[in-house]
DNA sequence: CTAGTTTGCCTAGGAACCCTAGGCAAATGA
DNA sequence: TCATTTGCCTAGGGTTCCTAGGCAAACTAG
């Protein structure tokens, strides 16, 4: 019987392709393996398990993310920078859906060490945000921030969160200035006040 | 053979606590029915299908979260409310994930009609705004910009996101205070820009 | 070229889950 | 009290995940 020279890499492939198109919750070896060519019992001489293949996706995933964000960003700083990394990271999860809804789940860190790539996303926003002259903790604060930001939005928006007549595209770029703005005016290590009293 | 006396409510009672304590995903049919000591086939008396169980599980969070969201903020204003919407919302997301998870889902929008408490949280929201002065379309750009950050802040708090040695509490305090700022100072209507020029 | 080894894909089959159909008995109301 | 409704049941089909074991294609060594 002829072969259909399958690798995990080209069943990976094969799956955030179809995680794109139908929604990551599809993403079964039975469909993938539909999608392959193969019955589903072929899948598992590439493919540990249905969780081992959804991490390969995550881990996919967060390498071209990482990828797609850091070439935005080279070459850039301030504001411009900014800009890049968020629109970079905004068009990926709305190009990739099932690729970035991948990206959420909880992933195993053994197989999170073997990809560095994809670790070095959070390498990237620290680089981007030396430019606005934050020390830490801020600037592990701030990264955080960011980070929640983009994926908050990038997620209500992919999930339909945004119904109001208000333009998404704009609302996304005062989004980002703002957060621009706030970089700048990063408030100063908060007097103590009640709210660090209570913070041990 | 005796009664279980089941309702729609008490099986969405159940499955919710099932989520919290399993996680969302755990949330099935069968499981739901086990707890509840019943066979799975029962269960479809009082639900449609898995898709409906979920439905209601995120209506129910939606509005319980709702609730503690109104609660913490009446009766405050400006950084006050934004630290008690904050924190509430938070609180509630960490000490019910399952229940949190839930409300991620993608409901049929028929359903949500359904409960109007749910989309109330929305409204909260904006009634929150009000006291920092902002007018449309600015107010609604905001109310996006915090929900995006909340819900990614908790998101990524959830999925073990923040590995960093820098305290999460402490992190999150300063990520609110920041918003409050953010608020206190947003951004007038950009003057015309590249970026403007492109959005349509 | 040939013989042994590896490997990619197969069939078979068990377990869990979703859901429908149809039955019986407990609860309800005339 | 008796008919109706309703809550839970068993039976069973379809899908999915995954394991075990087999066969033949592809590679490797003599």
């Amino acid at each position: 019987m002829a072969r259909a020279g399958l690798t995990a890499a080209r069943v990976t492939q094969a799956a955030a392709d179809l995680a794109d198109e139908a929604g990551f919750d599809k993403v079964t070896v039975s469909a993938v393996a539909r999608v392959c060519g193969v019955r589903d019992a072929s899948l598992y001489s590439h493919v540990k398990s249905l969780q081992d293949l959804r991490t390969r996706i995550a881990l996919l995933a967060g390498e071209e993310l990482a990828d797609r964000v850091a070439a935005a960003v080279a070459g850039r700083s301030g504001r411009d920078a900014l800009t890049a990394f968020a629109d970079a990271y905004r068009d990926y999860a709305r190009a990739h859906p099932g690729r970035y809804a991948a990206t959420q789940i909880r992933i195993d860190p053994a197989a999170l060490a073997d990809s560095p790539k994809a670790l070095r996303k959070i390498d990237t926003t620290y680089a981007m945000l030396r430019g606005y002259g934050l020390e830490e903790p801020d600037l592990t604060d701030a990264v955080r921030l960011l980070r929640s930001t983009f994926h908050g939005y990038v997620s209500l928006e992919a999930g339909g969160g945004f119904n109001h007549s208000r333009d998404v595209q704009a609302s996304w770029e005062r989004a980002v200035e703002a957060l621009h703005v706030l970089l700048e005016h990063w408030p100063a290590a908060a007097a103590p006040t009640a709210a660090d009293a209570r913070d041990r």
